[in-house]
DNA sequence: AAACTGTTTGAGTAGTTATATAACAGAGGC
DNA sequence: GCCTCTGTTATATAACTACTCAAACAGTTT
């Protein structure tokens, strides 16, 4: 299966289906153009609310890596064929901040302080 | 003044102090072996409740930053020196990932999923 | 028309955030 | 020793936000 949840994590269940997603399209597993599966069937197969999943949907959309039309589907932006390299380099930082002694997240709190001043 | 807050701000308080702490000692103003402002007198000077301010010392603490002892305070770690290489290289690749279509929020969003995951 | 798709609205519950007050306990100066 | 500084812990409470759910709505496709 393409996406996965655990109901017991502390995470929230919207987080934890957009980084399905993200890690999906990451690794190949979804390409641009590709459609993803409908909201109600994720929503079944996992056993969520459709609106949980669409709020996932929604997230990727405002990250500029999904676009969504009703009747059509969300579908999978050229943006995120870059999402393989930039994870990578993604993982190099957290590990040479890790060599410095800093945790992955204090990197996350200075990502979110960027991220949030636009 | 070394910390600020912005009490109609949607980023909560505490996150504010912590990241007000972080930039501090990412731009050279607070040094490894300094002492932060007491809890009591930053709660005082923000007026904002004592705890508060202890919450993001916690946090930091947690992220290995600072060294808490009571009686003596809150002390910035050896880890804290390379605060601004990091950060430098977190601005980087924002900008790297910018140019690919990617924003901060999906690069965030990895690195927490990172952070998470210990 | 029928069967899909996302969209919108509304609402209930749970968790987070910030506050306040108080008592506790180690460290250091006098 | 005593006083005052420091963070720590406990308890309570109010306001707010996040999260989830349900049902009706509106384009798109077949």
């Amino acid at each position: 299966m393409l996406l996965r949840v655990d109901h017991a994590s502390d995470t929230p269940l919207f987080e934890q289906v957009a980084a399905s997603v993200r890690t999906g399209a990451a690794t190949g597993r979804i390409r641009p153009g590709d459609r993803l599966p409908s909201a109600r069937d994720v929503a079944a197969s996992l056993d969520v609310n459709l609106h949980t999943v669409l709020r996932a949907y929604q997230d990727l959309r405002d990250e500029g890596l999904v676009t969504m039309r009703r009747g059509r589907g969300a579908v999978l932006t050229e943006a995120a064929s870059h999402l393989e390299q930039i994870h990578r380099e993604v993982l190099d930082l957290v590990e040479r901040a890790r060599a410095l002694g800093l945790s992955a997240h204090t990197l996350a709190s200075f990502v979110k302080e960027i991220a949030d001043d636009r």
